[in-house]
DNA sequence: GCTAGAAATTGATCTCGATCAAATCTTCGA
DNA sequence: TCGAAGATTTGATCGAGATCAATTTCTAGC
C-alpha cells in the first residue's frame, strides 16, 4: 500500500478522480501536479434546463468541462429566429479560447454539471502543457467535423431526413457503438420539440408530423413525447438520406 | 550587410520568403530552421479551376498551404445532392490532422497555388513546436466559428438573405476592412452559379433570381455574371437578415 | 469578329414545409 | 385525483423555392 504509484494517485483531486473528463476529456492532459493547480480555481456548478452559461456577444470570462448533461450552443438573428448551432455532451471542454466575446450563447437543454474555471487558470496552463492545447485541437476538429456534417444536412436535406439524421445523433450519442445493423435503442430525447426544430431549421409541426411519419412506418415507438425506441437502425439510416 | 540578422535572414527558404502563409497562416509558427526542413520536403502545385484535390474517404497523404486562389471543401449525398461545406483562402492550412481519411472532397474553385508537403512532415514539425498547434488550433477555432455562422444561413434564412450573406462574404474576403458604411466595392465571385447554389443550399435558378432583385433594387450590380459592384454595403447588409 | 457550347436568366407550374388554428396529451401543483 | 398551463399533435391553407422549360448571355476556339 506504499508504492509509489499509490502515492501518485493520491495526489489527484477528489474531485478529479472519478471524473470522464479526466479519462475521455481535456483534462486527460494534465498531469496530477497540473490538476491540482486547475481543481485549485475550479468549482463544481450545478444547472437547471435552459439555465444560461454564456450570452451572445458576452465577454468570456471562464471555461468549463460538462460533467453531465446536454449543452445547446445557439446563433440568433435580431428578429428572433434561432438555430442551434451545435450541441456539447460530457466530458466536452465548453468555451471559446483566444477570443474575447463569445459568438454564441450556450444554454443548459437539460440539468447540467460543470466543473467551471476561470480564464486565466486555463490560459496559464496552456502555455504550461502543449497535451492541453493538443487535446482542444482534436475537440475543435471533431466539432468541426460534426459542423460540417450538420451543414449538409441543414442544406440539402428534406424534413423527414433531418429528423431521421437527429434520431441517428441522438441515439449514437446513447450508444457510440451502435451499428447499423443492430438490435433496437431506445432512450430519452434530451430536447423538447422546439429545440429539435431549431437544431434541424425547421418547425414544430413539421418535426412533429415526420415523427409520426416515422412511427407509422413503424421505424420508431414515441412515448410520452421525449421517449423513443428505434425499431430498425438500419431502416432508420436509409430515411436519413446517407 | 554583415549583421547576424541578415544572415538569419538569408536562412529563411527562398521559397518562403515572401510567402503569405509565413506571415499569416501556420508557416509564422516556425523558426527558420524548422521552415528549411519543411521547404526540402513541400513542392509549390498549380492547380486548374475544378482539379480535384482530395477525394471524400480518400486517405489524407498530405497537407497543404494555399498560396493563391480558392479551395471548396464539399460534402455529399449518395443521390448526389452536394453541399459546399467550406470555403478556403490563402493562406489558409489545408487538411485535417490525426484523422486517417478525409470526410470532405476538397477541389479547386479557382486556379490554385498549392505548397504541399507529406503527412509526415508536419507531424514531425508538430512534435517539436507547440507554437504550430497553436496555429493550428486558431485556425480550427477559426473555421468552426464560419461553419457555425453558416448553419444559422442555412438552417434559418431565405433565399434573398441567404445571397445578401454570400456578396457580403466574399466582399469581405477582398476586403477584410470593409465597413457596413464604407464606400463602393466591386470585385469578380470567385464561383459559378451552381456552386454558388451548392453553397447556399438553394437552386441556381433561386440565386439568379435573388440576385436579379438585388441589381433592380439597385443594391449591386452585375456585370458579365461573375463581375459584383455593391452599391451599398449597408443596405446589403439589412438584406442579409444581420 | 463569328459561332458552338456552356452558363445564366427568365417564365410557368408544382410541392414541401410554413403558417394559422384547433384538438389532445402531459405535467405538476393544489 | 383534479385541473390548468404548457407541450405536442393534427388539420387546413398558403407561399417560397424547386422543378421543368425556353431564352438569352457569355466564353473560347477558329
Amino acid at each position: 500500500m506504499n508504492h509509489r504509484q499509490d502515492v501518485h494517485t493520491s495526489e489527484v483531486p477528489v474531485l478529479c478522480v472519478a471524473c470522464e473528463a479526466r479519462l475521455r476529456g481535456v483534462c486527460g492532459a494534465l498531469d496530477a501536479d497540473q490538476l491540482m493547480a486547475l481543481s485549485k480555481t475550479s468549482t463544481k456548478k450545478r444547472l437547471e434546463t435552459g439555465a444560461e452559461l454564456v450570452g451572445d456577444a458576452e465577454i468570456i470570462d471562464g471555461y468549463a468541462n460538462i460533467l453531465s448533461g446536454v449543452v445547446k450552443l445557439i446563433k440568433g438573428l435580431p428578429d428572433g429566429r434561432e438555430q442551434i448551432v451545435g450541441l456539447q455532451f460530457a466530458p466536452d471542454f465548453l468555451g471559446r479560447p483566444f477570443q474575447a466575446e463569445s459568438a454564441v450563447s450556450a444554454q443548459a437543454a437539460t440539468n447540467v454539471v460543470l466543473c467551471s474555471f476561470p480564464k486565466r487558470t486555463l490560459e496559464a496552463l496552456i502555455k504550461q502543457s502543449p497535451q492541453l492545447e493538443h487535446s482542444l485541437l482534436k475537440q475543435a476538429l471533431r466539432e468541426l467535423d460534426e459542423a460540417r456534417d450538420w451543414m449538409l444536412t441543414l442544406g440539402r436535406k428534406n424534413a423527414l431526413e433531418r429528423v431521421a439524421s437527429y434520431l441517428l445523433l441522438i441515439s449514437n450519442y446513447i450508444d457510440p457503438a451502435l451499428q447499423p445493423q443492430s438490435e433496437v435503442i431506445a432512450f430519452d430525447l434530451p430536447m423538447s420539440r422546439l429545440e429539435i426544430a431549431d437544431f434541424l431549421g425547421l418547425t414544430i409541426e413539421t418535426v412533429s408530423r415526420q415523427l409520426t411519419k416515422l412511427r407509422v412506418d413503424g421505424v420508431i415507438q414515441v412515448r410520452q413525447s421525449r421517449h423513443i425506441v428505434v425499431n430498425n437502425p438500419a431502416r432508420l439510416k436509409t430515411f436519413s438520406g446517407c
